[in-house]
DNA sequence: AGTCCACTGGAACTTGAGGAAT
DNA sequence: ATTCCTCAAGTTCCAGTGGACT
């Protein structure tokens, strides 16, 4: 949807999303550069230096990694990358299947096909193709075989990213030799300024004049806690606020409201990929203010017709706990769990 | 300072679904 | 058709852990 002159307030809607790609990235230099020189050494055919990127939600580690990739594509058109969300993706198939289908190789079958022939198929092309991979949410991965045979593509830029810096503490040793000459790339939160910054450019693309002003802007950036996903979430919650009422600026109250709107909507996505029962247990989770371990299940189980078993709950409850949903206290005896 | 046992999480196994081969 | 694979998701089993309670 393009710019339609009837909006007062939004030029272009996708701009004010995290996930738009800005055709220039401020701020960030150092790391781009890094990320860079990184993956440089494909051009020539060369085995790239593979990375961990990590740091706090919303620095801008996924947009940064897509960025770096499609400056590189300018001067080689050849190169070609796969993304993969290890928080959807999970499984060694599912992520070797996926990141297949995009590097635009759609032949394989869903189901019957060995898992094996597909990392093979991925590694024959990884060794004929300049190509990078980008495995974001990496901690969210439970089978360490997945970062084995990824690190196995020498000539595959890789792209690891987390939250942690400490996502490979417990992976064996095997896998954390092969990863050993890794570089490490930290992403520190967004200064104010550097916020602001982001916003501005944001603004002067997705939204009209005088849309909002410099001031507005600046509030939007102090309280987003160097978050820039936030960040802008936040302007667009506030821009179509503003649009829905038809007026010609935005409000400081619709800054105001739009922020626990913006941080609302984060927690519903997430929730949103849970199942049932999962959801069931965190609704539980968050009737209570801490719920032992054998209460949930016994609330659990009365709420329930095909209960699901203890182990399968505690996995359950383990992903909820990745996902910042909940969190969980003591080990033995006396376990519980709190809401987030 | 020791026993008890609720709770954890790894590993092996089962189930069910679905594509391929016969 | 049916047999033979594969996979994801779940279950069963159990050694290990560390709090609670003596």
């Amino acid at each position: 949807m393009g710019p339609s002159s009837e909006n007062q307030i939004i030029a272009d809607r996708k701009v004010l999303t995290a996930d738009y790609l800005p055709n220039k990235m401020v701020h960030r230099d150092s790391e781009r550069k890094q990320i860079a020189s990184n993956l440089e050494p494909i051009l020539e055919g060369k085995s790239p230096i593979d990375m961990l990127v990590y740091g706090d939600p919303g620095t801008g580690k996924t947009a940064m990694s897509r960025y770096v990739i499609e400056e590189l594509r300018k001067h080689e058109p050849q190169l070609k990358y796969a993304y993969i969300n290890c928080f959807k993706h999970s499984t060694k198939f599912d992520i070797f299947y996926t990141l297949l289908n995009n590097l635009g190789h759609k032949m394989v079958h869903r189901q019957g096909t060995p898992t094996d022939e597909i990392v093979q198929k991925l590694e024959e092309i990884a060794s004929k193709n300049k190509i990078v991979l980008v495995i974001d949410e990496v901690d969210q991965l439970t089978e360490d075989e997945v970062l084995y045979e990824l690190s196995r593509f020498t000539r595959a830029g890789l792209i690891m990213i987390a939250n942690q810096q400490t996502v490979f503490h417990d992976v064996d040793t095997r896998v954390r030799s092969r990863l050993s000459g890794r570089d490490e790339i930290r992403f520190k939160k967004y200064t104010e300024n550097e916020l602001n910054d982001i916003l501005l450019d944001r603004r002067e693309y997705g939204l009209r004049k005088n849309a909002i002003s410099k001031q507005q802007i600046r509030k939007i950036a102090v309280k987003s806690n160097g978050d820039a996903r936030r960040a802008i979430n936040t302007l667009r919650i506030a821009a179509q606020k503003a649009e829905q009422k038809k007026q010609k600026e935005i409000s400081q109250k619709q800054i105001k409201t739009a922020k626990p709107e913006a941080i609302k909507k984060q927690k519903q996505k997430t929730v949103e990929k849970l199942n049932n029962h999962q959801k069931i247990l965190l609704e539980i989770i968050q009737n209570d203010n801490r719920i032992s371990s054998t209460t949930l299940y016994e609330e659990y189980r009365a709420q329930t017709e095909k209960s699901k078993s203890k182990r399968t709950l505690r996995r359950y409850l383990n992903k909820m706990e990745n996902y910042n949903l909940i969190k969980s206290y003591g080990k033995g005896k006396g376990t519980a769990y709190e809401k987030l």
